[in-house]
DNA sequence: CGATTTTGACCTGCGC
DNA sequence: GCGCAGGTCAAAATCG
């Protein structure tokens, strides 16, 4: 692993705000970032909405490696939303935790496309990172499905918050 | 020493 | 049915 922390704090100083959308129906063609995506006049960030009415990947039953422990996941749609960001690193520091589980050379790009996901105990929450070949600068992050546990991040900020509010309670009720 | 990344193999869906 | 492209697993390697 190289100094991949530098980077997320390099990310992390650039904050561009992430449009995001879900998904419309109707566009399943892979290119749903073509040159005219970068072209629009949109300065920092771009979105496009993914297409695939079906997740062909959700409803896998896994069966490689002798052990298909892949949970079985019904073939109900997970919210998936894209967006593109301008950011000098792959990894966006969005407060949670990532573990990456592969990575795989796409056919349009010369980048490859990396597999994140949620290291937090039953939150299955995935998402891929692509950088555009057109652009480097560009990086595409897919997130698939939402968490079901607060960023912890953010619950680290507020843990001394939390703490004294706990310590005032008491006496705000006796003020009250 | 535990958690995470790397990386090749393997599996599945889809188009022809 | 076959091949390709994409997605995931898991063992090894590596980092803090």
């Amino acid at each position: 692993m190289e100094k991949g922390d530098a980077a997320a704090a390099a990310a992390q100083t650039q904050p561009a705000y992430p449009y995001f959308s879900s998904e419309p129906p109707g566009n399943t063609n892979n290119e749903y970032w073509s040159s005219s995506t970068i072209s629009l006049p949109l300065p920092e960030t771009a979105v496009q909405g993914m297409g695939g009415d079906h997740d062909g990947e959700a409803s896998r039953e896994k069966g490689a490696k002798s052990s298909s422990n892949w949970r079985t996941s019904r073939k109900a749609s997970r919210p998936r939303f894209a967006f593109q960001t301008r950011s000098a690193s792959d990894v966006l520091d969005d407060g949670y935790r990532w573990r990456k589980y592969g990575q795989k050379a796409v056919k349009n790009s010369i980048h490859p496309r990396s597999y994140y996901r949620c290291t937090h105990q039953a939150c299955n929450v995935k998402k891929q990172v692509q950088r555009l070949s057109e652009d480097r600068s560009i990086v595409v992050t897919t997130y698939e499905g939402v968490h079901n546990h607060p960023c912890d991040k953010l619950m680290e900020a507020l843990a001394p918050l939390m703490k004294q509010v706990q310590f005032l309670a008491p006496l705000l009720n006796g003020l009250l």
